[in-house]
DNA sequence: TTCACAGGTCAACGGTGTTGTCATAAGGTG
DNA sequence: CACCTTATGACAACACCGTTGACCTGTGAA
């Protein structure tokens, strides 16, 4: 058995499927995402797609080599929606402030697809623009090496975890998501104050915040964090220097 | 069709497999951790762990209605393991630290059951018991009831986030987390300066940076943040108390 | 000792990812 | 324009999955 996947560049002959369409990557990509927000993340299955393209799902398989390679391609377009359209101001803080928006806005608008691909690596295209960008933003503001690294890592990290925590509920069916809201009323605070005194104290203030995202607050505190370090990266450069 | 789950409390007969193994909820859920322990996150299938048991996969719907439920079974198994054997020290700052970092390392241990419970709230008992415990040491330590219900809130979230998203990777199949491994190394750690100047410039700190999480510095820096709140809640408690 | 029925077994349904084999039309060549 | 190669889509099969309805049997109360 030869290569059974055929890189774009090499093939030759586009021959269209019985119900007459011409397959291509791209297009295989675009319906995955349309299937995934349209019907949730579940209707995501190489049969189904084969059949929303009007094609046999095995063709598929010449294109992606299994599925996981599509969730990338998947991924990666994503992350490529996510960064069109921006433009950086020159303030590294507010830079970063607004693409870590823009991923967790980004993960809430396609919550199926944010979940699915999250945590993963894609090491394609578009994903290494948004990594040496982000690092643009980071070494120009005087972020030494090693810091500006740790820093990404740390925002990074931090906006895939949110955007994937918070689209997860999103992406729930509504009365499961009704049901999960009424844990905090139904159960929680119904608990008697013998037996759970600080959760009796506090039950009001639990059920009003726990239906926020935590998200921009944990930001904020990354990037002061993260000015906090360049300060002193700079003193002890004065220091060193001359 | 009448009730197909009977509660615990009302099981009657323990009547034996063919194998000789007598049923209960707690052993399901005990071999269903024990086998993806065992074997990975991908051997726990209804079939298989019915294999594991000595049984029919069907009976098993007799303890729980599906899947989902035997999996929030599962996190909140995996929450009282996480507080089991912890001892408050009475040092609230390290109390969290402490409780965090076993949070995040139950996530690790079972990465299928963290990635569904992360946005789910059980409201089982093992859960109640955690909130009720993590609150106690915030208002104990001082902090005023709105304060340690925003507190607990991103302490929380923080420490499911993570959990979610460092062990999604540990989820994935064999073959596909090894190339995640490889993608800095293979690809990133190979860009041209020319076209992707940071990248090439940081590639060294990137490699090895991205294995580790980035959860123990995330949790340092929020126990900072809210050491800080509590201190400037104290002072104006005393400015306002006499 | 009897006997209702709880709690097992069994078989089936419709789904899944994936692969080996085959048919056919696309597109270069004479 | 006809021919031929072969790239590429179709088909069928495999082994798995979660879930359900019908059935059987041993438990434990009467």
């Amino acid at each position: 058995m030869s290569e059974r996947v055929v890189p774009a560049t090499a093939r030759q002959r586009r021959r269209p499927t019985k119900q007459g369409v011409v397959l291509s990557g791209e297009l295989i990509v675009e319906t995955a995402m349309r299937l995934i927000e349209e019907h949730g993340a579940d209707a995501l299955s190489v049969r189904r797609l084969g059949r929303a393209l009007g094609a046999d799902p095995s063709p598929l398989y010449r294109y992606f080599r299994h599925t996981d390679e599509l969730m990338l391609a998947i991924a990666d377009e994503l992350i490529g929606r996510t960064l069109r359209g921006w433009r950086p101001t020159g303030d590294w803080r507010a830079d970063l402030r607004e693409l870590g928006l823009r991923m967790h806005a980004g993960a809430l608008a396609h919550p199926r697809a944010a979940t699915l691909s999250a945590h993963r690596v894609t090491g394609r295209t578009y994903e290494i623009q948004a990594v040496e960008t982000i690092l643009g933003i980071l070494r120009n503001a005087g972020f030494p090496d090693a810091e500006a690294v740790r820093v990404y890592h740390a925002f990074v990290d931090q906006a895939l975890a949110y955007g994937a925590l918070d689209s997860a509920s999103t992406a729930l069916p509504k009365p499961a998501r009704d049901a999960e809201a009424d844990v905090w009323r139904a159960t929680y605070a119904r608990l008697p104050a013998t037996s759970h005194p600080h959760i009796a104290a506090t039950a009001r203030h639990l059920v009003a915040s726990m239906r926020n995202s935590s998200y921009p607050a944990a930001l904020d505190l990354l990037l002061t964090a993260a000015e906090a370090r360049l300060a002193q990266s700079r003193a002890g450069k004065r220091l060193v220097g001359d």
